[in-house]
DNA sequence: CGTGCTCTTGATAGTGTTCAAGAACTGTGG
DNA sequence: CCACAGTTCTTGAACACTATCAAGAGCACG
């Protein structure tokens, strides 16, 4: 697993900036951007392992990335995808604990580590910042109690339904923009993220193709009635 | 437990950094409690509901409170249950958002109101307790992201297993000392924190019986054999 | 001692999983 | 460019698990 394929390279100010201004604004942090390095990874690569420990955070800047816990029998459950412009590991590292999850490529991705003490030691000096990575953290836990509910209550199509609502902004899907690019995801990965079993994840997308929810083109899935399918996802 | 001294800006706050610096778990709370707004509460009174807005947090002195979320066909989805020592609802009001979750007696209760404007002042002049908040924030997701996963690929007799093995803790169990005490949920509370129905956990709960996990005294339950459970529950 | 709530039990139906086997796709080396 | 090997995807059939419905029992509280 330990292949050095990436190439690093120190990034300008402005492009952190850049990436981050979406989410946790770092922009103004100047020690943050000395150590920032940029790899690029490609497809199914682990970024880090439950039960390591965090050496710093990363920022996304291109890409999407699976963040998972593996279950009892080796089955993974997505907790989350990421994609550019997300930062991610903060959690445990400020907690200074064990990762509780894995993060793995789900493409070609390029993103940037901004080693522990850069981040903390912004923070520090930051309240804007640390207020910043609260609101991010308190806004996890609410999607985390509403997927906690979802899972717990509603059955598989509906479930299936409100992942492929998700996976619209994840995969930016514009419905206007036709079937340029639509939502790339292995069966098992999006059996994973629902909580089924692949099999019965299959046989859900065939009845949303033919109530004409969705489309498929091999392994890519375009949302052909955003509205109807979010009814379907009967969203509290 | 590291201590810095800090220079607090009210007497208020001073208590309140005394009460939080030991994290946010509130062992040492009960004498500041003594002069504060204590507020008795009966069995079943709601504290706070989903989407109104936090005008400061709770600590709660004696008693157990759920935090739940209602789904679609409004069936609660209890996402935990707090105890005497624990602090509520600063989450929400961090991130200025609406409550996410409900609140509601399980029993007669005893809390101490503490106001915004205290806490985030207390916040702002003690970095450690800003760090004990994230810590907790950071716990908090990690329990919920193992929630995720139970829920979505355990069966529900492992769920009830797990949902067991947690209020052991919740409601200070000890198994060598015997029978004083309980878990003390009605069947449907118990039921909206498995995810399951009330007739399913019933059912279960008398298979356990069967196989000397538990006993019950009416509605409480008794854990006759916590390592047997624990293996039932087939923890990660 | 009712009255209303919680708990319990049985029967039935529905939902989703598992197993097995074949098809389609992907990437690789010749 | 093709053949091959390994994944991934798909489909069917049987079965297991869990929910739902209905109805009665037990309990707590006024």
């Amino acid at each position: 697993m330990k292949r050095k394929t990436s190439h690093s390279e120190t990034m300008q100010n402005s492009e952190i900036e850049e990436i981050l201004f979406g989410g946790i604004d770092l922009s103004r942090i100047e020690e943050i951007h000395k150590n920032s390095t940029q790899k690029k990874l490609k497809k199914n690569q682990i970024i880090f392992l439950e039960g390591t420990r965090p050496l710093g955070v990363y920022s996304i800047t291109s890409g999407r990335i699976k963040i998972y816990k593996t279950g009892v029998e080796g089955k993974d459950q997505i907790i989350q995808i990421l994609k550019s412009g997300d930062l991610m590991g903060y959690r445990a590292m400020l907690s200074e604990e064990q990762y509780p999850v894995s993060a793995e490529t789900l493409e070609e991705t390029t993103l940037c580590f901004i080693p522990k003490k850069d981040f903390i030691g912004a923070m520090s000096s930051n309240s804007d910042l640390t207020k910043e990575v609260i609101k991010s953290l308190s806004k996890d836990l609410t999607n985390m109690a509403d997927s906690i509910t979802v899972l717990a209550q509603k059955p598989v199509r509906e479930r299936l339904a409100g992942a492929l609502m998700v996976l619209i902004d994840t995969y930016d899907i514009d419905e206007s923009k036709g079937v340029s690019n639509g939502i790339n995801l292995t069966r098992e990965d999006l059996a994973n993220m629902v909580g089924t079993a692949t099999e019965t994840l299959i046989r859900l997308l065939h009845d949303f193709k033919y109530e004409q929810l969705i489309e498929t083109q091999g392994r890519k899935i375009l949302i052909k009635n955003k509205e109807k399918l979010k009814k379907v996802a009967n969203l509290i």
